[in-house]
DNA sequence: CGATTGTATCGTAAACTTACGACAATGGCG
DNA sequence: CGCCATTGTCGTAAGTTTACGATACAATCG
């Protein structure tokens, strides 16, 4: 998978958010300030090269959507940035936010509520 | 703070890793595929201009060192990255984790320990 | 002092990304 | 049908990153 720039992230975020859709679907979900038209045509069409989107025509216009599920690349990205700054380790990452006043001691608590008692 | 591409990305962490050195201590500190010396250079240049590193001048030969601090840059990474992907909540990135079990209840309770009993 | 070695820069080439004007294809309207 | 609005593509320009050959500067050797 490869790595994707600024823009084609901020795309792909917008793909995810809105599902299936057009490329003027996805200018909408784009919080300002947004880039022109044709420039996310040419990001969208980078996406699909780069094996991120897929597409279907209808009359003349492609409908887009996701192939690389957000969790996957959220998941793949998290692996490598802990990695390489977490030296490999979750629970690093976790007491960094936790020193950093990111994360209460009673939301950790919630989690491993979640995590002992799985509901459904 | 600019964004860092991958070669860029990877130069800084040999420069966090050995501290002050010169190219030749960061090219030893890469791992395979190392780029080519000149290449290195190129991208410890850009660092520069970029702001992430300074110099001092010894001689014919330049020590850099890091200027932003390796903690820092991952608050902001994440920052960014939680903003994106887990609406803003740690909490939310946390339980991603603990669902995908990279993460245990045990090591929860242990930084929910370090938040209430902050030793030293 | 020359010659050689170590270290880094400069300029530039090649590749890729970002941006956009001009244009093509489709469908609806009167 | 003829015209227009909608939707995207194509080709290309401009900017940035990656890569490296040629070169310059300092130190050391003999």
């Amino acid at each position: 998978m490869e790595k994707l720039t600024l823009q084609e992230e901020e795309a792909m975020l917008a793909v995810w958010q809105v599902g299936k859709g057009f490329i003027k679907d996805f200018m909408d979900a784009l919080s300002d300030p947004k880039p022109p038209y044709t420039t996310l045509a040419s990001t969208i069409k980078n996406l699909e090269r780069k094996g991120f989107l897929k597409s279907e025509k209808f009359a003349n216009a492609y409908r887009y959507s996701a192939k690389v599920k957000e969790t996957d690349y959220k998941k793949r990205f998290m692996t490598g940035f802990v990695d390489n700054y977490f030296q490999s380790s979750y629970k690093e990452l976790v007491a960094f936010f936790a020193k950093d006043k990111k994360i209460s001691a009673e939301e950790l608590k919630e989690i491993i509520n979640l995590i002992e008692n799985p509901d459904k």
